[in-house]
DNA sequence: GTCCACAAAACTGTATACAGTTTAGCGACG
DNA sequence: CGTCGCTAAACTGTATACAGTTTTGTGGAC
């Protein structure tokens, strides 16, 4: 799922991106170029070209001459993330259910283990990303690569949200969820899958702290978010 | 809807958008850096980022080493953008019944007024980017950001397709879809709107010739497609 | 002691330069 | 006559340089 690029612009998107969803860096955290093509041994145009890449997928926010901070969502772009995707899962999980092969299941229960291997080995960082990397693997298994992508962009941004929002919502529970749509595809029975999807949906949003402020540690971007 | 932005990187993606989407320049065809530069006065830096930008949203395919030409949609990825649409779009058009304002509605009235023109008046160009703004105009009034950019991507992709696949629909036949729309839309009829949506989406699809190969006018690109 | 003004440092935005690759043209050979 | 191989031009990918802006730090006035 997570794949190694060249060390090229994706290379470092995909880096910063790791960093981000791993919450190795906080939301509202600056990114200076300069400092990231130290580190990653390039000059700052590739890094300035990774940083757009991420602007573009609501990753990070570009605040004009003033530079890329790590995205942070508000509550209401949040609920508006879910909202899409309560759109696209429950039927992406109906019609997948009616076109799965045995050897697909097999590939999500080897999924399911991984996440459980995580939830048991308390990796934080490893089980945040597998729990999105779920839905992920659902969408490509469907064959459509236009949805696949589509809801890649929205898992990134659940993931921000998580992030900004310190979800309570356990990593067991979520992954207990995953199993038992597991079941009601295997089961072929699509409209549970849907209910399912769209329950789980449910839950991971209903223990986001959406009344909480957004945590930035970063005051100039978070009164600059309120600007543009 | 066609936002006017300062002369940066933006505003270069956004004229190149146009030309994409008006037809101006041929799926296939090659934007090599250097002209583009000349052509719009900035040095090769602000070109690549909105190539970049654009390659992102799929509207351009970047081949290493090779450069940026104006893409091409294949048969399946143009069927797989509809499922998409048809995921989206009619659960929209059922939600915006139920929270439409009569000013909401008489936005929209006043877009199909310009459709209408735009068809009277043979004008090409404008025909086809109206009748895919009347689809981003209802995401918007949603009041949904997050929808609006997901189906944003996804409209241009399928101007794409238009392009690639020559669609023989009548404009005045969109148009009239629409209005058809706004009609079930105003009496408050949820579910006819989203049949309506789900029939308009059908009707477009069918009309793109997918059985005719995708033109495209560039030989080593036509080939290059399949090697990434 | 606090606030404002000003200067220096840091950082972003854009242009230019250079290296490496691809493409095109051309001539020689089969 | 067509094909292969070579060379030059064109183009992309990356680094560096420079200009303009923002931020930070310091000193003086109240």
């Amino acid at each position: 799922m997570r794949r190694m690029e060249r060390t090229s612009t994706s290379a470092i998107a995909q880096a910063l991106t790791d960093a981000i969803v791993e919450r190795r860096v906080q939301p509202g955290a600056k990114l200076v170029e300069q400092k990231l093509a130290e580190h990653f041994g390039v000059s700052r145009t590739l890094v300035r070209q990774a940083l757009h890449q991420l602007a573009q997928q609501r990753l990070v926010t570009l605040s004009p001459a003033r530079g890329a901070f790590v995205a942070t969502l508000s509550a209401q772009e949040a609920r508006q993330v879910f909202v899409v995707r309560r759109m696209l899962e429950p039927q992406m999980a109906r019609a997948f259910t009616e076109q799965a092969t045995p050897a697909q299941i097999a590939l999500l229960r080897a999924h399911l283990a991984q996440e459980q291997t995580a939830v048991a080995d308390r990796d934080a960082a490893g089980r945040t990303r597998l729990l999105a990397d779920f839905h992920a693997l659902l969408a490509e298994l469907m064959g459509n690569a236009v949805l696949a992508q589509v809801l890649q962009d929205l898992l990134a941004r659940s993931a921000i949200a998580a992030l900004s929002f310190q979800s309570a919502h356990a990593a067991s529970h979520s992954s207990d969820e995953h199993v038992a749509l597991v079941d009601a595809i295997e089961a072929g029975d699509a409209e549970r899958a849907a209910q399912l999807m769209t329950d789980h949906l449910d839950h991971v949003e209903a223990h986001l702290r959406l009344d909480r402020p957004a945590p930035t540690h970063d005051l100039p971007a978070a009164l600059a978010r309120h600007t543009h």
